[in-house]
DNA sequence: ACAACTGTATCAGTGGTATAATACAGTTGA
DNA sequence: TCAACTGTATTATACCACTGATACAGTTGT
């Protein structure tokens, strides 16, 4: 069963998009893999204390996106292959990247400094 | 006067926060000092393509923190000390620091890795 | 004084987010 | 079979951030 115990929803970031933030993180680190059970609608908004559709939209959107399979009245589970699986990681591991290599320039830093804030702040 | 040449707003975040921000990397970086002249609401806002109260979001936000200084009729301006600009300084580059470290942690990468990820990127 | 610029304030409109209340349909297991 | 779960869909509502339009007030320089 996919997780949701050290999920802390962050205000300033819809919740659907954090829903959605979790389970690719979760992809990519290895701690979902193909086949995981997700939780129901219902059960993860009442676990989070959150409407059903804000869930629904969440589920949605990977739906869409090919990472889980949902079929009316059974459970939905994560359907992922190694290539899948890889293109996710690289995508959010390039986003973070260079989000962070961008905000760090901006504020003038040069390389080096940047590489021992990182260390600083690890 | 402060420069807006090369600013770029990226969709998702609101545009008031972005020239927020864009003031406070310039200051940060040392772009932007004391007594530099801020370009009036109306003249950002034709030149950004936005409504002046747009503009003037950003700036209220600036004028409330300390920042700048406004007077109806006259123009604005930045007013900083060394304690206040080192203050702004530190914040947003924890900030960046905080906020790199952690997304990474969340992928699921080690320190040595993200180090050679920003070292990657940069 | 006056034109042309400044900042400031107020109100309306739009879109996205989240909630709420249902309803319907398919699966599962006792 | 049937109750209890599952997913899916629809409609309405509320709220807030953001933007837009407009009006008003103060300054500056000629």
């Amino acid at each position: 069963m996919v997780g949701f115990e050290n999920f802390r929803p962050r205000d300033g970031v819809p919740v659907y998009q954090q829903i959605l933030e979790h389970i690719k993180e979760g992809i990519a680190s290895g701690c979902i893999v193909d086949g995981d059970e997700l939780p129901s609608r219902r059960t993860l908004s009442t676990l989070l204390g959150l409407n059903p559709n804000t869930v629904q939209k969440a589920y949605k959107i990977l739906e869409d996106e090919g990472i889980i399979e949902s079929h009316a009245g059974a459970k939905s589970y994560v359907r992922l292959d190694g290539e899948k699986t890889a293109k996710i990681k690289a995508q959010l591991i390039e986003a973070a990247a260079v989000r962070a290599a961008e905000a760090l320039k901006r504020l003038g830093l040069d390389q080096s400094e940047a590489v021992a804030l990182i260390q600083k702040y690890w």
